[in-house]
DNA sequence: GTAATATATGAACACATCATCATATATTAT
DNA sequence: ATAATATATGATGATGTGTTCATATATTAC
């Protein structure tokens, strides 16, 4: 039983949500999550691993950069979770900010130009 | 956002989902889920007020006993997040004996019957 | 090779969560 | 009234979680 209930302990914090959140829509690299979500390297990566400890998301080195993406078969059941038990989520300021972010680093190419460090 | 997600929270602890998957079932008072989930009172009290918190449960006071059941409208959405999200989770050990130990409940009519302290 | 970039990871700390114990409250029975 | 029953609640302690800081690793650029 505790092994499905992971699911919710994942989707209980405000950080991975959001991530998961922008996953839905594409598949980014830390150095994007961190300008979307004007976060730290650190935290992003660690939550990334929770995320991925649970098998929400799965990573894909490309070059220097460590891809992160929705599994799949995770994919649907994300959809139903989003869109029906916690449809308000989506409206929230959070998650509206995100995606306009999301945009900038997209129309910035920020993979190629953030500097971390 | 932070309040959308208290949903989650309250679905990531295991006592509180076999709570929740009995009141789908059947209203229940506090010695009866303590009869059905062999727990003590103040534990199984704990956490009903937890979801109580979170709008999940209400109370209703019938003599002696408070009657805990599913909001109504908190139904149908419990009903999508067991049925479609996590469908494993009603096959998981825990919930086939809470389900036997709630017909036993009922046929011994725990709720008369029982003695807390 | 070395330096720079991108990310992962361990340690430490603050804070939250859960179970237990003790006690308080509310209702009913006498 | 008092006693018994059913439940709620506060305090404590153990354990878990999330963030930050420091450092390690892996790839690319030179």
């Amino acid at each position: 039983m505790e092994k499905h209930l992971e699911l919710f302990k994942a989707l209980s914090d405000k950080t991975r949500v959001r991530i998961l959140l922008l996953l839905m829509e594409k598949d980014l690299c830390v150095c994007e999550l961190m300008f979307i979500l004007k976060m730290e390297q650190s935290r992003v990566s660690h939550q990334l691993q929770v995320l991925k400890n649970v098998d929400l998301v799965k990573d894909e080195r490309e070059g220097k950069w460590m891809i992160y993406s929705i599994s799949p078969a995770e994919k649907e059941m994300l959809l139903t979770v989003f869109d029906k038990v916690i449809p308000e989520l989506k409206a929230a300021a959070e998650s509206r900010l995100d995606k306009k972010n999301l945009r900038i680093c997209l129309e910035k190419d920020i993979r190629r130009t953030c500097s971390v460090v």
